[in-house]
DNA sequence: CATATAGGTTTGTATATGACAAACTCTACT
DNA sequence: AGTAGAGTTTGTCATATACAAACCTATATG
C-alpha cells in the first residue's frame, strides 16, 4: 500500500472518505433505501450495510422503516458549529436589522472548499421564494452563482479561483449565468474596484441580490453578506447605489464586531 | 479479531467509531488544539493526525490558526435533518402561536440515543435566559431531566428507560432532580396517566416546565413539546390546568398534522 | 401452491489499511 | 546556543475492511 501520489502523499483514512460519500449520497437522495444508497455509491452491498449500521449506531443517520435519512446528532452538530462561528454571532443582530430596514430576504453566508455555506437568514416581510431559501440552506451554493459568493472570490487570489472553478466546472442555471473564466475575472475586477457585487438573474430568472465580502485583518475573507429581492423592486438607483450602501454598512459594522469580539475574548 | 461480544456481533466500523469519538472531542472541548484532542481520546499522536486531515479535508472540521471546530458542512448537513424530519414540518407552526399565546420559550424536541436534541424553538416577549437555551439547541440533554423528555420517556417500554438510565447514570442538577428508578417509574406512570409531563425546578432552579409527548400511529413516540417559564410566572392554576391544555391542544395538533401529511405523500 | 425475484443480511477470507512507535521538523522560550 | 513543546512524517505489522458469494425473507408471478 501507501501508494504514493506522485508527491509525499498525505494519509487519509479511507473510511472516512466513504463514510462522507455515503452521507452525502443520503443528503442527496432524500430518504433513499438500502439498495438506492448501493446504486449510488459503488461499493459492494455488504461493505455498505456494515457502514450504515455504524453511521446509524453513531447517531450520524437513521433508519425510519426502510429508508434512510441523515441522524439528529447532525442538528446539534450543526448548531454547535453556527454558535461557535464569531462571524454568526457577529453578524446575526445586522442581518435582522437589513431584513428589516429592506423587508427583502437577507444572507450571511461563509465560503466552505469553494462553496457558499448559508450561517444565518432573516427574511424581511415582503421576502419571496420562500421554498428556494429553504433549500439553499441545505445545500451549499456554487460560488459565482451568487452575489455574496463573487463579493468573496472577488477577494480570493486569482489562483484559487481558478482552481475552484477548475474543480466544479460552470453549471448553467439562467441566460445570464457566469460560463467562462474571462467573464468571471473581469466581473471580479469591477467587484473589487466598486467594493460590492450584484447578482442579475443569474441564478434564478426574476431574482436580483447585492452582497459584499466580510473581511478580516491583513484581508482574509471571513465571510458575505447579501440582500435578495425581486427585479421588479430592486432596480434603478435604489438597486445601484441605495441596497449597495446599506449592504456595505452592514458588512463594515459586522466587521468592527468581529475586531472588537477578537479583542475582548484573547486567549 | 471478530472478536465477537458473546453472540453474532454485529460488525461495525472501527474508523467510524474512532472519527465520531473525535468530533465529539472537538464539539465538547471548543476550539482545542491538536494536543487537547489527543490528550481526550487516547490514541497515538500520529493516528489522531491522519484523522484530523481527513476529517478536514472532507469538511467536517475547520482549523483556524492551530485551533480545530467542528466544519461548516455540519451546518447543511443539520439544516438538511430539520427539514427532512417530519415533526418538524408538523410542527414549527404550532410551537411559534404557542410561544406567542403564551410569551414563554417553547421547543420542539426528539429523542436520539436516550437523548433529548431540540428540533425547534421559538421565544415569547417574555422569554428568560436566553443563554440556557442557546446551550441547550447544541447538546442533547438527559430526558429525565426535563418535562418534555420524561413524556417521551413514559411512552416508553420500561425496560427500554431502565437501560436508558443504566447506560447514563443520574446526574444531578438541583436538589429536586430526579435521582433513582424508583422515584422516575413512579413519576412516569403518573405522567400517563394524567397525559402531561412537569419539570419544577429539576434542571435548573427557579424554572419550570410543562411538556407533552407527541406521538405517531401505533403509539410510536415521534418527539415531544413544552413550554418553559421561570416558577414566578409559572404556578398555581395556570401551571396545573391552563398551560397543560395549551400545550396538549398543540401537541395534538401536530399529531393531526403528521398523520394527514402521512397521507398526502403516500410513497 | 410452487417458484422466482428483488431487497436486505451474514460470513469466510485476502489483502489493503490503520495504528503504533520512533524519528523528525519547527517554533518559542531560556 | 540549547531545550522543551507542539505538530508532522515514516516504517512496519497486526488487523480491520471490502469483496464475493451464500444466505435469508418477504413480495410478486406463473
Amino acid at each position: 500500500m501507501h501508494a504514493d501520489d506522485s508527491a509525499g502523499s498525505p494519509r487519509r483514512i479511507k473510511s472516512i472518505q466513504t463514510a462522507s460519500a455515503i452521507l452525502e449520497a443520503i443528503q442527496y437522495l432524500e430518504e433513499p433505501t438500502f439498495t438506492d444508497i448501493c446504486n449510488e455509491v459503488d461499493i459492494s452491498k455488504g461493505t455498505v450495510h456494515t457502514y450504515l449500521e455504524t453511521l446509524e449506531n453513531e447517531g450520524f443517520i437513521a433508519k425510519s422503516g426502510t429508508e434512510y435519512q441523515l441522524g439528529v446528532r447532525l442538528v446539534t452538530m450543526g448548531e454547535s458549529v453556527r454558535n461557535q462561528t464569531d462571524i454568526y454571532r457577529a453578524g446575526q443582530d445586522e442581518v435582522e436589522k437589513l431584513a428589516e430596514k429592506t423587508g427583502e430576504w437577507v444572507h450571511l453566508t461563509v465560503e466552505c472548499q469553494g462553496q457558499e455555506v448559508t450561517l444565518y437568514e432573516s427574511s424581511g416581510d415582503r421576502a419571496i421564494a420562500m421554498d428556494y431559501h429553504l433549500r439553499m440552506r441545505e445545500s451549499p451554493q456554487y460560488l459565482y452563482h451568487t452575489a455574496a459568493g463573487k463579493a468573496m472570490l472577488a477577494c480570493f487570489d486569482r489562483d484559487r479561483v481558478r482552481e475552484i472553478v477548475d474543480q466544479q466546472g460552470f453549471v448553467q442555471r439562467t441566460e445570464k449565468t457566469i460560463t467562462d473564466l474571462e467573464t468571471l475575472f473581469d466581473e471580479l475586477d469591477q467587484i473589487q474596484a466598486q467594493g460590492y457585487a450584484v447578482n442579475d438573474e443569474e441564478e434564478v430568472r426574476g431574482m436580483r441580490s447585492v452582497g459584499t465580502a466580510i473581511t478580516g485583518p491583513d484581508a482574509t475573507v471571513r465571510g458575505a453578506i447579501s440582500v435578495t429581492a425581486p427585479t421588479s423592486r430592486l432596480s434603478g438607483d435604489y438597486f445601484e447605489s441605495e441596497i449597495p450602501e446599506l449592504v456595505m454598512e452592514a458588512a463594515n459594522i459586522i466587521e468592527v464586531n468581529l475586531e472588537t469580539a477578537g479583542v475582548q475574548k484573547p486567549r
